[in-house]
DNA sequence: AACAAAAGCAACCGCCTAAGG
DNA sequence: CCCTTAGGCGGTTGCTTTTGT
């Protein structure tokens, strides 16, 4: 079967649950060559499966940072007040809970708290109650762009992005998302964050988790592969996305 | 112990959007 | 503008595990 999905591979993709020598493959060619191009880099990787395969298992649960387990009550809270404000719009609410993907809240929401949020919201104040609270007018017609902006307020984590524990050299800083935004979006924001933000989740407690360096066991997976294909500096030229290379001890040298 | 049903979760599919030519 | 391509997102599927009988 040729894959001809939007990532236009043309090797045959395999399906299914992913084998730890494959995880192993495509964590050790993130980590010796970036994010340079889903498309291609299965080929390259020596992987037979698809680019947007291989996306989502590098975001879901191969980067640095991911969370396993149980949801604490806190998060639970954050979930259900997130989504009570922001609809299923996961990867927006993912942003709110640092370590967890947008994959595993939508599966947490429909196992576990879909119920909850039914008999929750006939009984409690509502986000959207919050909100009409602030007096600030939210005209109907404007709802999504207003949203649009809380999600550009999110916190700005080193790690939200596809090369977790990556240092981002290409991170958007935060002045060029506040430059569009309107003052009035800013008070709804804090308004917002205010009242549902409990301290659980400060900065503080990001870092903690965040800011964790690689172990050096993670940096010595598959150093050096004889299946991978070097991605060629015309194509980083073409699509320079997160190139970096190691250094030979224990940190990664990030080039512009 | 064996089976069925339910729950959990990883992965896929298809649509949408932004960027570039 | 229009088209193509790549990336991202949410909905859905289907396999695996757990629980109940």
């Amino acid at each position: 079967m040729v894959n001809t999905s939007s990532y236009g591979e043309k090797m045959p993709a395999s399906r299914g649950f992913w084998s730890p020598e494959e995880d192993q493959k495509l964590k050790a060619y993130i980590k010796r060559y970036g994010i340079w191009n889903w498309c291609r880099m299965p080929e390259a990787a020596g992987l037979a499966r698809s680019g947007k395969s291989c996306r989502l298992r590098w975001m879901n649960y191969l980067r640095l940072g991911i969370k396993r387990g149980n949801f604490s009550q806190e998060d639970d809270e954050t979930i259900l007040k997130w989504h009570e404000l922001l609809g299923n719009r996961w990867s927006a609410i993912a942003a709110k809970l640092p370590g967890r993907t947008d994959n595993e809240i939508k599966n947490y929401w429909h196992a576990h708290l879909k119920k909850r949020s039914k008999i929750n919201t006939s009984s409690s104040t509502t986000a959207s109650e919050i909100v009409k609270s602030s007096e600030v007018e939210v005209n109907k017609k404007d709802s999504p762009r207003i949203q649009d902006l809380l999600l550009c307020d999110a916190p700005i984590l080193p790690n939200m992005d596809a090369t977790e524990g990556i240092p981002m050299s290409t991170q958007m800083p935060i002045n060029d998302i506040s430059s569009s935004r309107t003052d009035r979006a800013v008070e709804i924001v804090q308004h917002i964050e205010k009242n549902f933000c409990s301290s659980e989740t400060s900065d503080q407690n990001y870092l903690s988790i965040w800011e964790q360096p690689f172990s050096f066991q993670d940096m010595c997976i598959l150093e050096t592969d004889p299946g991978f294909m070097v991605p060629t500096t015309t194509m980083w030229l073409q699509e320079p996305m997160y190139p970096y290379v190691y250094l030979d001890t224990s940190y990664d040298l990030w080039i512009d």
